[in-house]
Formats: C-alpha cells, structure tokens, sequence
DNA sequence: AAATTAAGTAAAGGTACCTTGACGTAAAGG
DNA sequence: CCTTTACGTCAAGGTACCTTTACTTAATTT
C-alpha cells in the first residue's frame, strides 16, 4: 500500500502537527503513515482524502503484496 | 462508520464465503463488517470496492461519531 | 428424512493501529 | 545565542482487526 500524504501535506502547506490536529490523531500516527510503518484506519484515510477533496483512490493506492 | 457491503456482494450474487475468497479473508471477517462489528483494514476496504467496480466512498460511508 | 448451503454467534490468540511521553537533530527567527 | 518550529526515533501500553475452531439455525436440495 502506498500513499501521497506527504505530497498532499506538503501541497495545501501544512504540518505534520497541524495535519494531526486537522484529523484528530496524534503527530506520530501522522509521522508513521507518511514513512510506511502502517496504514491507517479506514474511517481515518477517509478523512484525510476527504480534507484534501481527493478520493481515498487518489492518495493511497494498492500494490501487488495487498493481495493475499 | 456506514458500509453497504452486505447490499453490494447480494447485486453480484455471491455469498459471504465467496466474498471471502475473493478478498483473501476468512469468513468471520466479512460477517464482522457487513454486521458493523467494526471496519476493514484500508486494502480490505479498497480491494472490496474494487470487486464491486465502485470507489471506497460508494461502498463507506463516514458519519458523525467518526470525526474526533 | 438426510445432506448441503448460507448466515450467524462465541471465544481465544496474534498482529496492526494509535496513543503518550521522552528525547534528538536541523533550520530558521528573535 | 536562545527559542521556536518541524521532523524524526524509540518504547510501552491499549484497543481494533483478523484468524481459526467449534457450534447453531434456517432454508434449500436430493
């Protein structure tokens, strides 16, 4: 699974806190999905994509090793 | 957290075994979303949607309780 | 009537997600 | 300088997600 957070972040200039507090987690659930440590929940990569006005599909996309 | 899972797999005519199998999960798992029990992982959620030909957010819906 | 299919519950165990707190580094800004 | 801002690591703890196994019930099907 891969994702465009950081780009998004980045592209509306904010920070990881401020991102944090947008989406109501802490700074490090932000740090971790932006490094790939894991993926977020589903109600939380909703609110993101929906804070961006992008589809879910448009910021985290699914690779080979998702399918089992 | 709203999912329409149970009312799309029932559109492509298959059952919860066979939705299972074709995600990659158990059994348990699908009747655990389709009754709310709780939500997919993000790849369940967007490998759901995509068996179904619809976006993550035809297929979830956010709702109040969700936003912190 | 007996077997199969589909949907469901319950419980126990493992891993993933998210939290808080403490700490480190580098780049500005005062 | 010294402070603030931004990004990062690590660790410990709690809850959510997913698994397997076993069992139940209802509606077909043979």
């Amino acid at each position: 699974m891969k994702n465009r957070v950081s780009e998004y972040r980045k592209k509306h200039g904010i920070s990881q806190d401020g991102l944090a507090q947008k989406t109501g987690v802490s700074r490090q659930t932000i740090i971790s999905i932006e490094k790939g440590k894991y993926n977020p929940s589903l109600p939380l990569a909703m609110i993101i994509a929906q804070l961006f006005n992008e589809s879910v599909e448009t910021i985290f996309t699914l690779e080979e090793k998702d399918y089992k």
